[in-house]
DNA sequence: TCGTCGGGCGAACACCGTTCGTTGCTCGAA
DNA sequence: TTCGAGCAACGAACGGTGTTCGCCCGACGA
């Protein structure tokens, strides 16, 4: 069966103005995707479809999902501005930094989610840790001690951030807005708590209001706060 | 079509010394298939298959899946002994929990993957929780320091099991053992390391070997240490 | 003895990541 | 200019997932 070639009076099927398929492209949109309906939207094939094609045409730009999303995590993490070491400021250096991973983070809801699975080791990434090694080291932290606070402050930004990352998936599949989500949930959480025989649990009991406090923002703050007064008795 | 009774000289369908389903036996099922073979093994399908009935079965005991991974997760909690408040030892009773913690989970392997995504309420995760505030305020922690510490050491613990578990995950995805997989992943990204240029990243290049070193329990050892010492400024 | 209630469960739904094999375009060599 | 090779694009399918629908049937209370 021959091709039929196409009658000059129509004009060639013009749904392409499309770019061309690329590794940016298929990051691009998958960030679009994350940032507006979070990480579980994002799949092959919700990519393919807003890209205009089939999930198997992204395998020749990308290996596999997994590498997309560190992909999508350089990305994201590069948006981190990573200052030079001034001794003089000592450790203080420190907790900007990790105000500013918290932030970039939170700003692409669920990422989080993505780089406890594995050492970063894209250049953005390499670029941060660069930094604050830099600043450690620069405060006077022995070498160990460096490399080891860099291990655990990182994971502490990112596992605190991925914990807020699920309670906002819950939130956003939840469908209602935050405060109803508050008094739907947490309410009879609290209820829960205050229900609890004041016998076998004095210690809940008797400090709800403590445990029922603060926001996401304040508890990372205290969490750094201990972190850096803790690491602080390293220096020489 | 009428059923035809069973000929009495057969002896009824005997496939059944089995127990009748229930929620403790689907429980069961499914942490033994956790700690052989992993949080990816255990689906509703796997279990109700394991338990010789189809996956719809499971549901007229369990709500979903996610409840059905809450209450395996407080089996396993469950497992950790919690100690009476010796108000002399201060914040060492913290530090034996958190070690305590630390094995339980890493004992079922990738189940810590569970417990981050909402606030533990069970009956045994509540017992912990009341262990560990105790003991904070019996060493002298006002309330409010008490009850955010808390959630911040419940975090530590959990993200670093968490994360290692992903660690464990991926070694049996790989199928190799653990010095075959080391020698294909780590000594790549080690030689990675050494490849850059020591301009861009002096301070990574100039501690290689502190970065690279250490197991898991080490750095868990670490963070702890860091954290108690960050906490003890805080007691009155 | 009859009726109803509820656990058991086969089948199906709507997804998922990934692979296979074909199509058709582009570009360099002859 | 023509041919051929290589490769991006992609339709279709595979083997999985969690969950729901609706029927069957046995036990138990009236």
């Amino acid at each position: 069966m021959e091709a039929v070639p196409l009658p000059p009076w129509r004009t060639p099927p013009k749904h392409a103005p499309r770019r061309p398929l690329s590794q940016e492209l298929i990051v691009e949109k998958g960030l679009g995707i994350l940032d507006a309906e979070g990480l579980d939207a994002v799949s092959m094939r919700r990519i393919a479809q807003e890209l205009g094609t089939g999930p198997a045409s992204l395998y020749a730009h990308v290996a596999n999902k997994e590498e997309l999303l560190e992909l999508i995590f350089e990305q994201v993490i590069g948006e981190v501005e990573v200052p030079a070491p001034e001794p003089e400021r000592g450790l203080d250096q420190l907790r900007e930094i990790a105000w500013r991973m918290y932030r970039v983070l939170h700003a692409h809801a669920d990422i989080a989610r993505v780089p406890m699975a594995n050492i970063p080791r894209g250049p953005n990434a390499l670029r941060l840790a660069e930094g604050m090694l830099a600043i450690m080291l620069a405060a006077g932290l022995p070498p160990q001690v460096a490399a080891w606070a860099l291990d655990r402050l990182y994971l502490y930004v990112m596992s605190d951030v991925y914990e807020g990352s699920l309670y906002a998936a819950k939130l956003r599949a939840s469908g209602k807005d935050q405060s109803a989500f508050f008094e739907e949930i947490l309410r009879p959480l609290q209820a829960y708590y205050l229900s609890l025989p004041g016998e076998s649990f004095p210690a809940i009991s008797a400090n709800i209001d403590s445990l029922m406090t603060g926001s996401g923002d304040e508890r990372f703050e205290f969490g750094l706060e201990i972190f850096l007064r803790g690491l602080e008795t390293y220096r020489s």
